[in-house]
DNA sequence: CTGAAAGCGCTAACAA
DNA sequence: TTGTTAGCGCTTTCAG
């Protein structure tokens, strides 16, 4: 392996020279050319790990995710790629399989490594992993849930119900049904569902609220339980793939949407794209979330004070499966 | 930051010793026990650089992969983190974002970085690749091309297009319309073409082949073209994503699958799990695809002696998109 | 503008 | 079993 000892010797002078002019200190013309020289001959590349040791920091920078196979974590990722690719930085990216210890773990793992900073996208947050949030030597910027004293950066969920809410009251229905998931998950369990339901409930329409979980699988069966017997004429599903799951259900059971009812979802990362009808939803930006993250963390490891909290906005894409509520009768 | 140094001194004993104990040499128990007090009261933990500079190379696995939002790929991944996991390897990623001078530039990026192997899961490829890979210091596994010299991670192309033909001509279908790819892919573009055709010939069926590219899009927008006219009783498609646009441009026509004409696809990552009606598929282990990978290239770290090219088998998953030929009239 | 020297934290001979 | 010592390859004072 070819060291910078091993230039300096070859260019007649000392390795601190050779030191400087990598890092573009001070070096006299003609030195200058013939260390490149050598450079060049020889293929010379620093070795990262003494410079890292030197340094006590790497150019890496660590995500921590909650599983490879999500497409909207995907997206986010490909936003924090492409700004870490442009700005020079390695991503070392852990995944947490679901798992609250591995994503302690990892974190603690990260910052071992010395990463630069840390982007969690994070999925559940209890007590411990706040205390070792807090006491973390490399700055982090959590993404997805709010918590309180370090930076986040979170989707406006809260204010993505308002707008369901609003959207289904302007067709015209009076009747809801919120298909939500685990309060555990604060951002999609409590925010989108409050902000659904406390703006319908000052319209005075009603709304019925019935739990799932996140699969796809599981809200197709319970949709073939209720929906035969469905009083409301719209349907808020808590994410797309619960909605994809109740349309599934809807077509086994010869129901029709948005003629026999109105369903929505959250989320749009082209996920509803390919689904019949085309499923209104509340677009969330992923992509654009995973580059302002990267440039939040920048902030961060520049130390740069920035406010703990910063919000995407979303957007309302109103598609084929929700209609003016029909005067039946 | 706590060093080794440190414990050393506060332990009264040498560095050399502490590292011992941390490497499982022979040190007395007594000494055992008073370091591992300190360590456990300071909370020290080893500077992975130091160490990797020591050792010259890193606990760290390099994957190279096309891009983020492939769903297979992501079925790879997930098998490559898990033993991954287990094996106390930390995972580098890289994304090439479809281009190959990135891809190189990763290969490149990840041996500076001394990681202990790289899997490439591999997209296209040329001979400056060639070039690279094959004077690479680093072991590296490829995944999804066959490369002369290096070691490989294949699927059965070619035996899968054999299968759906096989498929096919079981059903009664003579006329057969293949939907395929660019010849720039070999595994997609050409084996699988290749096992379809060769098997149909054989059988005397007769076969056209139209080529479209790899998004649902496209695939989509040209079936609204053909299928109007369609002679063809069986449509085997290259990808799953291939036969989901043409099952939209199917339903869009009022075209029923499989009254009108039979479709298949490959890959069967769950992709076509929501298609309806679904449809039958090769079934490509991705996963056990990812988790072979790190089980090679660890092989190749040890620097076991291993074949060059390994093959994952696949399966045919029969669904209700192919059916018996009707006779018509 | 350049060189000598110290040291980042760890491991591994080699002696004791 | 333990300690001494010499680096791994690089950066960074500090003199010259």
């Amino acid at each position: 392996m070819v060291t910078l000892n091993e230039i300096a010797q070859r260019a007649g002078v000392a390795k601190s020279t050779v030191s400087r002019f990598l890092n573009n200190g001070p070096v006299s013309e003609k030195t200058r050319i013939k260390i490149q020289e050598i450079i060049d001959e020889t293929g010379y590349v620093p070795n990262q790990f003494a410079q890292s040791l030197k340094a006590q920091r790497s150019n890496m920078i660590g995500v921590v995710l909650p599983r490879f196979d999500s497409p909207s974590t995907n997206q986010v990722l490909k936003g924090i790629d492409e700004l870490a690719y442009e700005n020079g930085y390695q991503l070392v990216l852990t995944n947490s399989n679901l798992d609250s210890q591995r994503e302690k773990e990892n974190i603690a793992l990260l910052e071992r490594q010395k990463v630069s900073g840390i982007i969690w996208i994070a999925s559940f947050f209890d007590d411990a992993m706040m205390e070792l949030v807090k006491n973390l030597q490399v700055p982090i910027l959590i993404i997805g849930q709010k918590i309180e004293g370090v930076p986040c950066l979170v989707h406006q969920d809260y204010e993505a119900g308002v707008q369901i809410a609003e959207h289904a009251l302007a067709l015209g229905h009076r009747d809801l049904l919120y298909v939500g998931v685990t309060q555990d998950d604060n951002a999609v369990g409590v925010l989108r569902r409050d902000g659904f339901i406390e703006t319908a409930s000052q319209a005075r329409a009603r709304v019925t609220v019935i739990e799932t979980d996140f699969s796809r699988k599981v809200a197709y069966e319970q949709a073939l339980n209720y929906l035969p017997e469905l009083r409301a004429s719209y349907i808020a599903a808590a994410t797309d793939q619960i909605a994809i799951g109740i349309a599934n259900a809807a077509q086994e059971l010869g129901l029709s949407i948005p003629a026999d009812f109105s369903l929505s979802g959250f989320g749009g990362y082209s996920e509803t794209e390919y689904a019949y009808p085309r499923i209104t939803t509340v677009d969330y930006p992923f992509y654009e979330m995973g580059q302002r993250s990267l440039e939040l963390l920048e902030e961060l490891i520049r130390e740069t004070p920035i406010p703990m909290v910063h919000t995407m906005a979303n957007k309302l894409h109103v598609k084929r499966s929700t209609q003016n509520m029909k005067v039946k009768e």
